[in-house]
Order: C-alpha cells, then sequence, then structure tokens
DNA sequence: GGTGAACCGTACTGTACAGTCTGCTTTCTT
DNA sequence: AAGAAAGCAGACTGTACAGTACGGTTCACC
C-alpha cells in the first residue's frame, strides 16, 4: 500500500545544497550528509508504519531519489533500520551528560532527571523503543544495543550521582545499585509504560516536573539521611 | 519462509476427543473448543515469529487443518489476532481478584503484589504486550483493550485497597491516584521494561519478592503514618 | 443408506515487496 | 572537452503471503 506521498519537492533543494556544501570544504562529506538524509527519511516512514510496513521503495520515493541510490547507502532494509537505531543511540548518549553532584543534592537530582525524562518520553525515542520491541525478536542485538546505551550510560550516570551522594553522606543507600533501580522507576512512573504501548501523549513540561518532584521526594524520603 | 513444523500429531487426536466430549454433553460446543485450540496454536505462532511474521499457512499447518477451516472460525489474520489478545486480557483480568485489606497493611500490599506481579511479569503477558505494540499503530483499540485490563482492572483492585487503608488510617495519601502509581512503578521496577526490551528473562519467585519487599518498604515509608 | 455439515488438501489469484538490472542523465574531475 | 562517478526512473525477478475455490472425505444423525 503505497502512500501518496509523491516525491518530496525539497528532496533536489537538498541535493544541490549538499554540493554547494561541499565546495566550502565542510567537514561531513556528500556521502555522510546524504545518508543522514537517507537516516532521517527512513526513519519518519519507520515511524508511520512500522518496520514491517515500510518498504524500500516508499522510502526511496519520499526521499526522491531511486532505489538503487538507496541501495548503494545499504545493503538491505535491515542494514539501514539498525543505523537508524545506532544514531538515535548516538544522539540518546549526546544527551546523558555526566552529573556532578552538588550540595544540594535534591537539586541536582532534579535537574538530571529533566534532561533524562525530557529524552526518553520524546516522541522519537518511544517510536524507535517500539520499533526495536517489533524486530528484537528477530534482531536481539538491536535491544542490546539500545540497552547499552539507555542503561548503560543513562544509568552509570545516576549510579555515579548517588556513589557520590552516598560518599559525601548525603543519603544512605548501601545498596547503591538498587537506589539506582528504585529511582529510576519512580522517575519513569506509570507514564513510560503507557507511552510505550499508545496509551498516552507527550507529557508536558508541567506534569514531567511535578512527576520528578514528588519521584525525588519519595526517594529522598526512604534514602535521605534525616540530616538532609 | 516455512518453519519445518510438519502436520503435528497430536491434532487428530484432539479431533476425537473434542467428538467425544459432545457426546457427553459438556458445556463448550465443538466449535468452542476447536476455536480455543486454533487460538491456542495460533498464540505459539504469533509468539514465535510475531505479527507479521506469522503466516495463516503457518498456523493452519501447526493447527493440523486445511486453510479454508481456519478462515471458517477467523475472517481474517487481524480478527484472530484479536481474538488471541482478549483472551490473554480474559486471563488476566480473572488473576486480578479483588483484595480486601486486612489491619495488616503490608502483608496485604505484599499478597496482592505477588498475585499481580506473577501474571505481569509471565512470558505468556510480556510476548502478548510485545505483540500489541507491534501492531498498536495500525489497530489503537487493540491497546485500549489491554489497557481496559491492565490499567483498570488491575489498578483499580489496587486504588481500591489504597482508598480502604488511608480511610482506615493506615496511610495517609490524599491522592490516591496518585500514590498507587508510585507503588505500580516501585514494584514493577526496572524488570518490566527490561522484559519487554527482551533484555532480561522472567524473574524468579525470589527475585520477584525481593523486589516487591523493597517496593512496599520503599512506599510504607513515604505513605504509612508514623504509627504504622 | 442417504443427507448435510464440517473438514481436508491443495491449487489458485492477486498483490506486495526486497533486491537487481538497464539505459539514460547529471555532475564532478582533470 | 572528455571521461568517470554518481544518480535517476522504472522495469524486472523471485518470493511470500492473504484470502478463495473446489473436489473429495469423514461422520453424526435421520
Amino acid at each position: 500500500m503505497e502512500l501518496p506521498i509523491t516525491n518530496f519537492p525539497d528532496a533536489p533543494e537538498l541535493k544541490d545544497s549538499l554540493k554547494e556544501s561541499a565546495h566550502t570544504k565542510d567537514q561531513p562529506s556528500f556521502k555522510d550528509q546524504r545518508r543522514d538524509r537517507i537516516i532521517q527519511v527512513a526513519r519518519s516512514v519507520f515511524y508511520e508504519v512500522g518496520y514491517a510496513g515500510a518498504s524500500m521503495s516508499m522510502i526511496s520515493n519520499r526521499l526522491g531519489g531511486s532505489k538503487a541510490t538507496l541501495y548503494a547507502y545499504f545493503n538491505s532494509k535491515e542494514e539501514l533500520f539498525e543505523a537508524i537505531v545506532r544514531e538515535q543511540c548516538g544522539e540518546m548518549a549526546a544527551l546523558f551528560q555526566r552529573h556532578i553532584g552538588s550540595d544540594d543534592l535534591r537539586s541536582s537530582l532534579t535537574v538530571m532527571a529533566r534532561q533524562l525524562m525530557g529524552a526518553v518520553m520524546s516522541d522519537g525515542v518511544i517510536r524507535t523503543i517500539q520499533l526495536v520491541v517489533e524486530e528484537s525478536y528477530r534482531n536481539p542485538h538491536l535491544s542490546e544495543m539500545f540497552h547499552n546505551v539507555i542503561q548503560s550510560q543513562g544509568r552509570d550516570n545516576l549510579i555515579g550521582l548517588l556513589q557520590a551522594a552516598h560518599d559525601k553522606g548525603q543519603i544512605d543507600a548501601p545498596n547503591i545499585a538498587e537506589a539506582t533501580m528504585v529511582l529510576k522507576s519512580l522517575l519513569f512512573g506509570d507514564c513510560h509504560f503507557k507511552r510505550i504501548m499508545n496509551l498516552a501523549p507527550e507529557p508536558t513540561e508541567g506534569q514531567l516536573h511535578r512527576q520528578i518532584d514528588l519521584a525525588v521526594d519519595v526517594f529522598m524520603t526512604y534514602y535521605g539521611r534525616p540530616t538532609d
């Protein structure tokens, strides 16, 4: 079922702009930029109709070029999809900057959580998660890739923060991994699951902040030192 | 790609047993039992290869009958899948029996949570969730159906329990819905998400119990009355 | 022993898709 | 200007699948 998306008019424009930027000797090569453009377009198609529902013809049509060109950049649909997930992981990892705990642990946690949650609840990340779930049976290393970013990178940040807080005596959490899990659960709340099930829209900033405040409050009540 | 599952030998046997049971005038008719058998087999196929990966031929082969028979019971692949999800929802709903809080809220919560979590973390339910996620874009009312069970049924039980506890003065939770969300998040923890992403096997009973104990402890520390 | 409903096996139809190939055009390089 | 590299359009191949058609078979029931 080919959607009626007849040759996007912006495709040729882009092509021209690519050529120009090459004249000015920018860092990313033609190929890289074109590759990025393919990933971007393909991602939007996968988002709309899912992995199984997307066809390479659909992608190349919307891209404006020919299928042959598409296959010149990616050897298969699977490889293209993998590149999309990889790129999304990269974007997420870039968001998980390392935080150094301040004296006020509550505000440190809040700042960090806002950053983390904004990323993790966004339409893009949620849709990627859904696609990974769809493909994770056929292609288990996709979820592993995701795991390495979302769990290792994001979680290690949290663990580092909490470990430092524990060492400074701000909290009393002998089992840091467990405490991290509790915090993460409280932060994600109901909402993350609902998002994945397509049962809730992207939360507003206000909703996110309320949820984070509650999570931090519950967490600190359990793990905080009496003096804190 | 047809899997090498040549005509299950048990299919004819079953057919015979169906006929026999009709003689004895059991409640479920031929059709009902046969329908259940189809759902059961189809579910196992969907579990193995996903919705898109499963073909009706594959299902009817494994069933032992012909495709025509399959279509005599279900008008389309989608309808069959919907029946599977509906049945799984029914099974889950049956597990969420109503609990009346005892004087010991901690133990009430623990008992209820063990029941809930055992269901919700099981391979069957998790795999169904994954399939629903896969199809929820094309077929949004599948997730709604799920939502009605897992959220309304399961959650209403929790809400009822907590409301009673609040009324009895066992906890101080002016916003019951919020408290329920906190409890649910703590119970599900990391594990549920990991399960959905195919990153963790079904937890052992010991792991479940530890997680539940921690969740209840955190919850009661925050919401419990000082006297409790 | 005949009738009808359910079922069986399988061939068929129409469609859709991944991936390839070809012949042509544009654009860059030298 | 000439050759090379990349891209374009779209036809083509082979496969897989949803769903249908059909002729033959079983079997309960009359």
